[in-house]
RNA sequence: GGCAGCGUAGCUCAGAGGCCAGAGCGGGGGACUCAUAAGCCCUUGGUCGCAGGUUCGAAUCCUGCCGCUGCCA
C-alpha cells in the first residue's frame, strides 16, 4: 500500500552561504527520508525554498552596495547548485520572492483577518522624525538597560547578548542619521494566537511520536500561554499588506516565510501543469513531516498549526523532527564570527557522500553533535574507505578477475553464507522501520554492522584461497557477497546516494536504485559486472592541518 | 531570571530501574594477504557531571548544585 509523504524543509535565509550546521540540522535527513521514501515506492512531494524577505537581507545588501535583488538572487543561485552538488533531492525549491508566494500569504492572510484570527492594533515603536520612518528593530541604537553597552541595537544588545525591544533602550539614536527617535504609535496587524491554544493543547498532547525535544518544549510554551503576535512590520522589503492604508508596511517573515511550504506545493502543481494537485498532499491521507533545526520548534508545532487550524481544511504536521545543533571543534558555530565550515568550500574539495556520511553516522537527533576536520578524515578513511568501499572493492575485484567479469553461479549455499542472506534481509528490514521513525544516526549504524559482517564472512570463507582448490565454494562466497553488497547498496542509498549509483552499475544493473525499490535483490548469475573501481577515495592526514589553518584564518577575517 | 534538552571509556556517541554498563575509533598483541597497508581475531580501557534521596535493586526515578546548548523575558 504506496502511502503519501509530504516533506517540509527550512527555508534558508538568502543572505548567506549554507553551512554544515543547517545540512546536518535539516536538509541531509530531509533527504534522506525523501530517498527512503522514493524507493519504497512512496508518494512524495518535498520541497523549500530561499527565504528572501526581512531585515538580515537589507542588511547585507546595504553592507555590500548591491540591491536586496540582487543579493537573494545571488544567494538562491548558490543554494540551487548546493542542493544539485550535495544531492538534496528537492521536488521543489522555490524562493519567497515569488509571485504566487505573495498571492497564496495574502490569501492566507485575508481568510485570517475576515474569520477575525488577525485584527489591528496600535504598538508604539520609535519613528524618527529626520528620515520620517519607523525604524526597525535593528536600526536603533541606544544604550543597553542590562549591561550598559552603549551601542546595543534594538533587537539585541552584542555585549551580553540580550534580546531587546527598541523601547527598552536607553537614549534611542537613529541608526542612520543619528538623530533621537520619538514614540509613536503605528497600527500593526497581529496574529491571535490566543484563540488556538485550547485546540492546540489536546493536538500537541496527542503526538506522541514527536521527539522528546519538540514535544516537551511544545508543551512547556503552551502551559505559559499563547500569546498574539505582530505580524507587520514598518519596513520596505517583503510582501505588501493586502489592506488599504497600510501600503507603507509588510508583512513579517516569520508569518509568511512558513507559508512557503503551501505555495511552494502549489507552484510545484502548476509545474507538473495539474495546478489541483498540490491538494493530494495537503489533504486526505498524508503524513507531513517538517525538517527543522531545534531553534525553530515552535514556529512549526504551534503557529504553523495555529495558521492551518485558522485557515481550515489543510493537513497539520504529523511529525516535525527536529534537530540538535552541530558544533565545529566543540564551539558553537557562528557566521557573524567567520566560525562555520561553509558548504560550497566543501563541496568544491571534498566528495558529498564523504560528508553525508560523517553527517549521517553522527546526527544531531538526541544531543548536539560535533563536527572536526579530525573526525571528518578519521570516519572517512577508517569507516567509510575501510569498512564499505573496501568491501566492495575486494568482492568485485575478486569476482572480476576470477570469474571472467560476470557474477559466478553459486551451486550449493552452505549454512554460513544462508545465515549472512538472512543478515542482510533482516538488515533492509531494520533499515527500513528505523528510517520510517526517523532515526537516522542508528540507520546508518546498521547498515555499516551489516558491512562488517560481510568483511567477517569473507575473511572466514578466504575466496581467494578457496578459488584454487575448491572453484565452487568460491564462486559461492563471492555470489553470496555480491548479494550481500547489492542490499547494502539499497540500505545506504538514502544516505549514500552518489556511491549507491555507482555501486548499483558496478554490479551490471541498468536503471537507478530507486526504480529497483526496497528489496533484497541478489545479481543474477552471469550477469556481467563493470570493471571494478574504487567507491571512496582515502584523504590524506595534511587535510586535517590545511583545513583547520584555513578555519583559523578565516576567523581573523570575519565575513 | 524562567522553561526544555544534555553531561556515560583517550575521542565520537548508544543505552533510560534488574543478565559482569555497550559500539566504533584510538592503544596493545596475534593469525592472514583478495582488497584503497584495507579486512579479521583477541585484548586494554568507565565510582555513567557532583551531592543527597526513593527502591530489595538506579547510569536509568526524585531533589539540589555545577557545566554546556537552545527558547523565552
Amino acid at each position: 500500500m504506496s502511502e503519501r509523504i509530504f516533506i517540509g524543509v527550512a527555508w534558508p535565509y538568502a543572505n548567506g552561504s549554507l553551512h554544515l550546521g543547517q545540512i546536518a540540522g535539516a536538509y541531509l535527513p530531509a533527504d534522506i527520508f525523501a530517498r527512503y521514501h522514493r524507493t519504497k515506492r512512496n508518494e512524495v512531494l518535498m520541497v523549500s525554498g530561499s527565504d528572501q524577505h526581512g531585515t538580515p537581507v537589507t542588511l547585507r545588501a546595504e553592507k555590500e552596495g548591491r540591491s536586496p535583488g540582487e543579493v537573494v538572487a545571488h544567494y538562491h543561485q548558490e543554494f540551487l547548485d548546493c542542493w544539485e552538488k550535495l544531492g538534496i533531492s528537492f521536488d521543489l525549491f522555490t524562493a519567497t520572492g515569488t509571485r504566487n508566494h505573495a498571492q497564496v500569504v495574502h490569501d492566507i492572510f485575508l481568510t485570517l483577518l475576515n474569520k477575525g484570527y488577525i485584527y489591528k492594533d496600535k504598538m508604539v515603536l520609535p519613528y524618527c522624525p529626520s528620515c520620517r520612518r519607523f525604524l526597525p528593530d535593528r536600526y536603533v541604537e541606544g544604550t543597553c538597560p542590562y549591561c550598559g553597552n552603549p551601542k546595543a541595537r534594538g533587537d539585541q544588545c552584542d555585549e551580553c547578548g540580550k534580546p531587546l525591544n527598541p523601547v527598552d533602550l536607553i537614549d534611542l539614536s537613529c541608526g542612520i542619521c543619528r538623530s533621537t527617535p520619538e514614540l509613536r504609535d503605528s497600527e500593526h496587524f497581529f496574529l491571535r494566537l490566543s484563540a488556538f491554544a485550547e485546540r492546540l493543547k489536546p493536538w500537541v498532547q496527542e503526538q506522541s511520536h514527536w521527539r522528546q525535544n519538540a514535544r516537551n518544549f511544545t508543551i512547556g510554551y503552551l502551559a505559559e500561554g499563547l500569546r498574539d503576535r505582530a505580524i507587520t512590520r514598518d519596513i520596505e522589503w517583503g510582501i505588501t499588506v493586502p489592506v488599504p492604508g497600510f501600503e507603507e508596511k509588510r508583512i513579517y517573515v516569520w508569518f509568511e516565510a512558513v507559508i512557503g511550504y503551501l505555495s511552494a506545493s502549489k507552484e510545484w502543481a502548476e509545474s507538473c501543469g495539474e495546478s489541483e494537485r498540490w491538494r493530494h498532499f495537503w489533504q486526505g491521507d498524508v503524513k507531513s513531516y517538517y525538517f527543522i533545526g531545534k531553534d525553530n520548534i515552535i514556529f512549526h508545532t504551534l503557529i504553523w498549526p495555529a495558521m492551518l487550524l485558522g485557515y481550515d481544511g489543510l493537513n497539520l504536521p504529523y511529525d516535525v523532527p527536529a534537530n540538535e545543533f552541530l558544533t565545529l571543534r566543540g564551539k558553537q558555530l557562528s557566521t557573524s564570527r567567520n566560525w562555520a565550515v561553509w558548504l560550497p568550500d566543501y563541496l568544491q574539495r571534498y566528495h558529498p557522500d564523504a560528508l553525508r556520511y560523517i553527517l549521517s553516522i553522527n546526527m544531531p537527533e538526541t544531543n548536539d553533535a560535533d563536527f572536526s576536520w579530525q573526525e571528518f578524515v578519521r570516519r572517512n578513511n577508517d569507516e567509510l574507505v575501510a569498512t564499505y568501499g573496501n568491501l566492495v572493492h575486494r568482492v568485485l575485484t575478486i569476482a572480476y578477475r576470477n570469474f571472467d567479469g560476470r557474477v559466478p553461479a553459486a551451486s550449493e549455499v552452505d549454512a554460513e553464507s544462508k545465515t549472512l542472506l538472512r543478515k542482510a534481509e533482516a538488515t533492509l528490514h531494520t533499515v527500513d522501520s528505523l528510517l520510517y521513525g526517523c532515526h537516522f544516526r542508528e540507520a546508518m549504524r546498521e547498515a555499516m554492522a551489516l558491512a562488517q559482517e560481510a568483511n567477517r564472512y569473507l575473511d572466514s570463507k578466504a575466496p581467494w584461497k578457496a578459488i584454487k582448490e575448491d572453484r565452487d565454494s568460491a564462486a559461492t562466497a563471492i555470489s553470496t557477497a555480491l548479494g550481500v553488497i547489492c542490499s547494502l547498496k539499497t540500505v545506504l542509498y538514502p544516505f549514500l546516494p552518489f556511491s549507491s549509483e555507482k555501486l548499483h552499475r558496478l554490479l551490471g544493473f541498468e536503471g537507478s536504485v530507486e526504480e529497483a525499490g526496497w528489496a533484497m535483490s541478489v545479481p543474477a548469475a552471469g550477469q556481467r559486472l563493470s570493471s571494478p573501481e574504487p567507491l571512496f577515495a582515502k584523504l590524506d592526514d595534511q587535510v586535517v592541518d590545511e583545513e583547520n589553518s584555513r578555519l583559523e584564518q578565516s576567523v581573523l577575517t570575519p565575513g
